[in-house]
DNA sequence: GTCCGAATACTCTGTTTCGAGTAATCGAGA
DNA sequence: TCTCGATTACTCGAAACAGAGTATTCGGAC
């Protein structure tokens, strides 16, 4: 069992638009879009269906009735429930007040780097921090154009946290270049050395059969335990 | 076709155990978790095998043997094909310098936060930030435990990201929760008398409905372009 | 009037993912 | 020597997900 009986955020965001008003799927999901929450929660028909009927077989929302206008496809119309309420509040406040590991593709990438020689890895990241200004600038100018507009800050909060996080990173990958160019980063030698033993045809096992003899004095951290440690 | 032919980023690491030498799939499993990967990149059983699998039938890897020590379960040896070593370069390049929208569950928790009253949120929001120091706190400690063992600072620049990010989201809750506190944050009125309104069982349609005269002037805003416009 | 593209409102099917379950072996302590 | 919990090494079925596909209708251009 997986703590919550739906755990697609998607799921939420359904409870969120049915706390308002009873709605069909498509509504739901075309209100999502437009207030611009599939920016921030992963929308498709498949899951928007199955999270809906699996909604419906948890008691959390109920169909209220099937209306068909002209030979248009059927539109079920749904509600929620009492304990859809309570559901939907207590998953938010724990959205909010609990950190969770969430799994995000650049740490996934920066745990296996080692696996690019060190030139390559800050030429991507030089690539990334460009990238990552035009996302940054894209983010600014509807958080412009929302101030202009003069709706209330509290509907764009998510952007400025996506842009808080954006910024962070931009600044985090511009350091981390910088630090491996100049050779800061502790082990980046090491590092450079492996892939070019590697580049002459060495395999990774030769080299840690005697790190120290292949890669000199700095290796010795991979030998001192008992000798296999932390390569990547 | 999604892009890659295998989209877990679990394949990614598979791919990287298996450059560095052959292995069994629990050998993979137990490598990454030694190196404090299943930190960065979800590990679990079943997508371990699935993932394997897959691989194979794409031509990424190759069992190489098959061996079995007195009855224990039989070990399939992996090892990785030219073509998957081209894809593990190709994927993780651009991992490193592409961003990509990962949807993280305090982003969704925020887009939907007018779900909850503004004093309740920040309450939260400041349970939040206890949690998050703590968690700031252990990373830390792994930082300075990884320094002190000498190791070189490259096997933990995943936790260098980490805590950059951890540092952000800390800053902006922080000051997210004051914001709200102080309503220093735009439309913060306007989403605390809603919820006192719900509070008095009238229904979100009814204020909608009128929101001006329910809700003042500062509701101007959600009448203008063609009566419906973005509340939560 | 009609043609075409956009919008409406889903449905279907093949993957993926999850995580509990299984079954053997090893090692430390009583 | 026996036992019991940890480790090794997977297997399996149910649930969730993705996203292409379908069928209808609407609105504007020509």
């Amino acid at each position: 069992m997986t703590r919550r009986r739906v755990s697609n955020p998607l799921a939420l965001a359904v409870l969120s638009c049915l706390s308002e008003r009873p709605m069909h799927p498509y509504e739901i999901s075309t209100t999502l879009r437009t207030r611009g929450k599939e920016q921030s929660i992963k929308l498709n028909y498949g899951s928007l269906y199955s999270v809906v009927e699996s909604l419906q077989k948890h008691g959390l929302i109920t169909s209220r009735e099937t209306t068909r206008e002209g030979r248009r496809p059927e539109r079920t119309i749904y509600e929620i429930t009492p304990e859809g309420v309570s559901e939907f509040e207590d998953w938010l406040a724990e959205l909010l007040s609990r950190p969770v590991r969430d799994f995000t593709s650049l740490e996934a990438g920066l745990s296996l780097m080692g696996g690019l020689p060190p030139a390559e890895v800050t030429r991507l990241l030089e690539e990334r921090t460009v990238a990552l200004r035009i996302d940054i600038g894209a983010v600014e100018s509807t958080q412009r154009v929302v101030a202009d507009l003069g709706l209330p800050e509290i509907f764009a909060v998510e952007d400025q946290f996506r842009l808080a996080m954006l910024t962070a990173e931009l600044r985090f990958v511009k350091d981390l270049a910088e630090r491996i160019r100049a050779e800061k980063l502790g082990g980046t030698r090491l590092w450079r050395r492996i892939h070019e033993l590697r580049g002459n045809g060495m395999s990774f096992e030769q080299i840690m059969a005697d790190p120290v003899r292949h890669l000199g004095e700095e290796a010795r951290a991979f030998l001192d335990p008992q000798k296999e440690d932390a390569p990547n």
